[in-house]
DNA sequence: TTTCTCACG
DNA sequence: ACGTACGTGAGAAAA
């Protein structure tokens, strides 16, 4: 076996804790345990070294603390971190625990007489990398990266402690314009604030970075100073050389501190869980107690063990045991290995009876009439954790599941749609029941994934996959109804659930000969392109590789850097379309990208995902997952299918009705969320628009830019005015709009006071959501389906202004999506009571799409508009408009 | 697994 | 001064 390398963490304790501390300072009052002593830093702290550890994964740590006020440094420099505010106790009361928690993990502390943290990191870096370790530095300190060699990795906190930087010697270069070494000779001429020594006058970060780079280091501008043009700079340089290495001397991290450990002693060797419990539990760190219970695999007293459990295996010879007669509700879980449960193996399942567990492995038995009975009857209530998946499970077993009272997952989802998880255990953790675990656990995940070989071990856990529902009844119900949410659950989401499943198992037919013939078109027209663009290029080279790409285009033949990503050069459409014309090379590629879009992710992509059993595409709808409330649809994804650009378009030729004779008809609300809008706001100008049925993006237009017929309107104008109206619904910014129709920043700003001012409806909408948001920390849609905006008032500008924006914006999109639920339960309804062929087959947002015999179309022109836009009502009208075709394609 | 790009509303 | 539109899923490359 390889020797697995040395890795050493240095954690500058001080700083991180610093970190911790002001990053929570806002939710202060909310971090006190029931001592009364705080604990944001504490937990910040943990958070931090969690993910600190799963990224560096090393094998020796130390966190290194200050030791006291007085160092060498404040001997040479009274004033060194002078001024400095007193720690406020709510910190200084939370040092020792941390020192406790590092304990519990196992971690070596250390902290040195008349040195401070850095001087303990720096020396005991510059050992180990004598030695070979790799090192990684965590701080909250820039002036840290000057420890950076290739060796020695530092990783300063950004964003509080959540997210790092890190800096290798390159990154330094690339972001401070300086090699690490030379960071110390600008400290000592630019100073620093909160250490609170000078540096040279007039100097900063700027000139020292110019004047380093001319001259290599501070004794290199003191060499040749002689040579340097008169100027103040210069005067200043001089007067005050000895301050310069003064600084220079306080700036520098010390590698020969006289630290008394050795590498070997902060060799990590793991977590003592009982110490941990006991901290934990004193902290009041409920979810971490939870977690860390969940992480370590061998059964410890101090938890409360797990409850025993007695449950009857069943057979064909118990079956009789289940009457029918005297259960009103039971508690079920069909057990199906794998997300995509229309083909993946079912291998068990459990059922409360009474207070009697059931369970088996046996699936046959749900086909006999003992239990398929009980399922099927519109007498029991069933609940159980995802219907969606189990009336799919069950309708591949000929069973119909019946009645729904508590789905665990939708309840879950409405009642915090943020942390959401699809697996049982974890949620039932989330709601502080901790007597099942968590699918991972039992099977395993990746490619380690497997049935559990004991048999018993699988019953268990199926067994209290059902208890576990069963206990959170209660509860969750009660949440929902203490958030007016009943309706939302028993009127929209559940019945929804049922149609979703139907929808799903239905399909929609795909032509995949169709697809095979377009797959071999533009496999030809792609080489052509591809080998075109290598001519241009001069090379041959991976079109699909951003990165490489980015060479040809940027570096060999010269194009202007327009945008750059995270990694190297940006190469979006935005970016090429700007380059268009400089070289012919660029529209090959676009073209190149758009086919080759098609051909993978719709081509291909559908072609893989085609049943081979009935040609269909049955996709799953996610019903648990936005935050908004709307769906997802994956595996496929129906609900991105090409349609803006004709090519792509041609993709919508494969999906056609399943039977001859029939044909794909579509609906689809216009403009659903500014109408929402509209009626949320109540603006008086926006309902009249809609009212009077006129263009609003054109009535919009005629309001900012102030013309007064719609003749005058022209269709630029009616385009912009079209992306403020969409700007406003996403929560508006003047940089965002200018962007997004290539106008001035101030032109922007101008559009939106204009438009503010004539809606001034929307306006106050936009003021009243967010006040609103930062009194109750969440919004809600017109059927109280609720988003939480924990960042509405975090001091980060950007994470709040994100709040901000999604404050304007869900309720809107959420409302819209609630509508067309409503629309799709009542069609549902319309189409069994009229007893009519046509299937519901998709779900696009805004827009249903079914199947029906031809004749039957013009009975769904009728209906399907009215049973949209009657599906609730609103201050303003809803509009519906439906096409219908021999594919979806031809739906236009 | 993360990043980039691009398809949809 | 900050650094941006809202909500998704999938494929390919690079790590």
């Amino acid at each position: 076996m390889v020797e697995e390398k040395n890795k050493l963490l240095l954690i500058d304790g001080n700083s991180v804790t610093f970190r911790a501390f002001f990053a929570l300072h806002n939710s202060l009052s909310r971090f006190v345990n029931h001592e009364g002593l705080h604990t944001n830093a504490i937990y910040g702290f943990k958070n931090m070294l969690d993910s600190i550890l799963t990224k560096v994964n090393p094998t020796h740590i130390l966190v290194a603390f200050d030791a006291g006020k007085t160092t060498f440094r404040t001997e040479k420099f009274t004033d060194y971190k002078g001024g400095r505010a007193k720690t406020p106790s709510e910190l200084s009361e939370q040092f020792p625990e941390i020192k406790n928690l590092l304990e519990g993990y196992g971690i070596k502390t250390y902290e040195l007489k008349n040195y401070e943290a850095d001087d303990i990191i720096g020396t005991l870096a510059a050992k180990a990398e004598k030695k070979n370790y790799d090192v990684v530095v965590v701080t909250g300190d820039r002036d840290l990266t000057q420890l950076t060699t290739d060796k020695i990795t530092v990783a300063v906190t950004v964003k509080g402690v959540s997210e790092i930087e890190e800096y290798t010697p390159s990154h330094v270069e690339e972001k401070i314009g300086l090699i690490p070494e030379q960071i110390v000779d600008m400290k000592a001429l630019v100073g620093d604030t909160s250490d609170n020594y000078p540096g040279v006058t007039k100097i900063g970060e700027k000139t020292a970075i110019k004047l380093l780079k001319q001259y290599g280091t501070l004794d290199g501008i003191y060499k040749n100073i002689d040579e340097m043009k008169k100027s103040k700079m210069k005067e200043n340089l001089i007067r005050e050389k000895e301050i310069a290495y003064l600084c220079q001397d306080l700036a520098e991290i010390r590698k020969d501190a006289p630290v008394e450990i050795d590498l070997e002693e902060t060799e990590w060797t793991g977590k003592n869980i009982e110490k941990l419990v006991t901290l934990y539990q004193k902290l009041d760190f409920r979810k971490f107690l939870s977690q860390l219970k969940a992480e370590s695999s061998e059964q410890l007293d101090i938890f409360e063990s797990k409850s025993n459990i007695e449950f009857t295996e069943l057979t064909e010879e118990n079956l009789n045991d289940i009457k029918i007669s005297d259960n009103d509700e039971i508690v079920f879980n069909l057990e199906i290995d794998g997300e995509n449960y229309h083909t993946a193996e079912i291998i068990g399942f459990s059922i409360k009876i009474g207070d009697k567990y059931l369970v088996s492995d046996d699936i046959d038995l749900l086909k006999k009439k003992q239990i398929k009975n009980l399922l099927e009857s519109d007498e029991v209530e069933v609940d159980l954790f995802d219907g969606k998946r189990q009336y799919v499970g069950l309708n591949r077993l000929g069973v119909t599941l019946s009645k729904i009272n508590f789905d665990l997952l939708l309840v879950s989802y409405l009642l915090d749609n943020s942390e959401n998880s699809n697996d049982l255990g974890l949620l039932a953790q989330q709601h502080e029941y901790y007597d099942v675990e968590s699918d991972e656990q039992i099977y395993g995940k990746g490619a380690k994934h497997a049935v559990p070989e004991d048999k018993e071990v699988l019953f268990e856990h199926l067994v209290r996959k059902v208890k576990a529902i069963n206990n959170l009844k209660e509860k969750l119900f009660n949440e929902l109804e203490e958030n007016q949410q009943l309706d939302l659950y028993t009127k929209i989401e559940r019945p929804l659930s049922i149609i979703l499943a139907n929808m799903e198992i239905a399909g929609v037919k795909v032509d995949s000969n169709r697809l095979e013939t377009m797959q071999s078109e533009l496999k030809e027209r792609l080489s052509e392109l591809e080998q075109e663009i290598y001519n241009e290029a001069g090379e041959e080279f991976n079109l699909n590789s951003p990165k490489q790409l980015g060479v040809i285009l940027f570096e060999k033949l010269k194009l202007p850097v327009i945008k750059k990503t995270k990694t190297g050069y940006s190469t979006a459409v935005g970016v090429l379309e700007q380059l268009r014309g400089m070289s012919p090379i660029v529209d090959n590629i676009l073209q190149y990208r758009q086919l080759a879009k098609i051909q993978s992710t719709y081509i291909e992509g559908l072609l893989k995902v085609v049943s081979k059993k009935d040609g269909k595409a049955h996709t799953r709808y996610t019903q648990t997952l936005t935050s908004t409330g709307r769906l997802s649809s994956v595996d496929p994804n129906l609900q991105n299918i090409p349609v803006r650009l004709e090519e792509g378009r041609k993709i919508r030729q494969a999906f056609v009705p399943s039977h001859p004779g029939w044909e794909i008809f579509s609906s689809d609300y216009s403009q659903i969320e500014l109408r929402v809008l509209a009626h949320i706001s109540k603006d008086k100008n926006m309902q009249e628009a809609f009212k009077e049925g006129m263009d609003i993006h054109a009535s919009t237009a005629m309001r900012i830019f102030n013309v007064d017929s719609p003749d005058e309107v022209t269709p630029n104008m009616r385009r912009q005015a079209k992306a403020v109206n969409f700007g406003i619904v996403y929560g508006i910014s003047d940089y965002g709009l200018s962007q997004n129709i290539g106008i001035s920043r101030k032109q922007a700003k101008q559009f939106i006071d204009t438009y503010l001012d004539t809606f001034s409806g929307v306006k106050d909408y936009m003021e009243k959501i967010v006040e609103f948001a930062k009194e109750n920390g969440y919004v809600e849609t017109i059927f109280n389906r609720r988003r939480y905006l924990p960042d509405i008032k975090s001091r980060n500008f950007n994470l709040r202004s994100f709040a901000e924006r999604t404050a304007m914006n869900s309720p809107i999109q959420g409302s819209a999506a609630d509508i067309i639920k409503v629309a799709m339960i009542n069609m549902q309804e319309m189409l069994k009571e009229k007893n009519l062929q046509a299937k519901m087959l998709l779900q696009v947002h805004d827009e249903l799409i079914f199947e029906a015999p031809t004749e039957e179309i013009p009975l769904l022109e009728d209906m399907v508009p009215k049973v949209m836009d009657s599906a609730v009502k609103l201050d303003v009208p809803l509009k519906v408009e439906s096409k219908h075709g021999q594919t979806w394609f031809d739906t236009k």
